[in-house]
DNA sequence: TAAATTAATGAACAATCGTTCAAAAGCAAA
DNA sequence: TTTGCTTTTGAACGATTGTTCATTAATTTA
């Protein structure tokens, strides 16, 4: 049920998506869909967190070595667990002013709390002198909205693979971060 | 009217935005509505196709000189231009899938043919050598997207002016495309 | 098999949706 | 003031919304 309401909310968006239609997805009556969640809201402030937890969770791994290392694996990182994931990826970014504010709240926190990862990354480089970023907050800002511009273009089976897509960007975010 | 339901739409979203609640934001019955749109799909695509028309008017003027002066021309001109209208670059991001097939196509071909002004300046520089850029599409997109999110975190009156945060993504775009 | 628990149905609810339209109101020219 | 035209109203339409709940069905426990 949660799988056929995420496809739908990443289709159609949230407001736009009935309980009915999301019932019709699993093959069931509406009604029914009140045993799993206590309503619609709850449906997608529950598939935005387990997104962003997950996100958490996973970016934790890399931490190892030395800042310009970090910002690779970081990079390729991002780009790989938001091409695994389109659907989540599109609602946490689009569907974000129909959560209630406390649910705003809880997920602005945790995308805060990601992107805490790349800036203490950059302010480590930075410290160290690798980096040549003078405020790092906008470079943090700036490197995740184009790594997340990816899943915007990326099809599997394109052009190119997701390798090749991993090289590319890491190429332009090593250099715009001046650690050519 | 047109003004109410963009600010509306950029707010609430499409779906979520009733014909009453646009009438009500203009001080009118919602009846009266329809003597200036057919419907509200029209009202959506006509918001998006002269967004897009007039992003593309603008991004004409700003022709001239090396690729380097145009590639920084395009990065000023693309971050002022969004950041004077964050309501409907909003809306040209969130709302394509509202869009009518028809409708859809044709803010697409407008974007497209927007991303092929960038994507020419760029190989122009590669062809010249100013430019260390190996697919030109790719990085097109990634500079887009980046100097988009500006609009997802800039605010009159914050921390930095727009002038610095120009000064800053030049910056960064610079040394992405090697021309450092 | 019988009893107990869990899950799904299908109808009903009040509310709201986009859109239409005859009637009323507002306004300009004669 | 009367005529003609434009704009707005306000009610109505059929459809759809999220959610509830008594009833039925299915499944598990005894």
């Amino acid at each position: 049920m949660r799988q056929a309401a995420l496809r739908l909310f990443a289709q159609r968006g949230y407001a736009a998506v009935s309980m009915r239609s999301i019932a019709a997805e699993v093959g069931v009556q509406a009604g029914a869909l009140y045993n799993y969640t206590p309503d619609k809201q709850s449906l997608l402030f529950d598939l935005m967190q387990g997104h962003m937890t997950e996100l958490l969770k996973e970016a934790q791994s890399g931490g190892g070595g030395d800042p310009l290392k970090r910002l690779q694996t970081f990079v390729e990182f991002h780009i790989r667990f938001h091409a695994d994931r389109p659907d989540e990826v599109f609602i946490a970014y689009m569907e974000l002013r129909n959560l209630s504010p406390e649910n705003f709240a809880h997920i602005e926190d945790l995308r805060r709390r990601y992107e805490d990862r790349l800036e203490t990354i950059l302010r480590d480089g930075a410290k160290q002198g690798v980096f040549a970023v003078e405020d790092t907050k906008i470079v943090t800002l700036a490197i995740i909205a184009m790594l997340t511009g990816v899943n915007t273009w990326y099809r599997t089976g394109g052009r190119l693979s997701l390798d090749q897509v991993v090289a590319q960007y890491w190429d332009m975010v090593r250099k715009a971060v001046g650690a050519g």
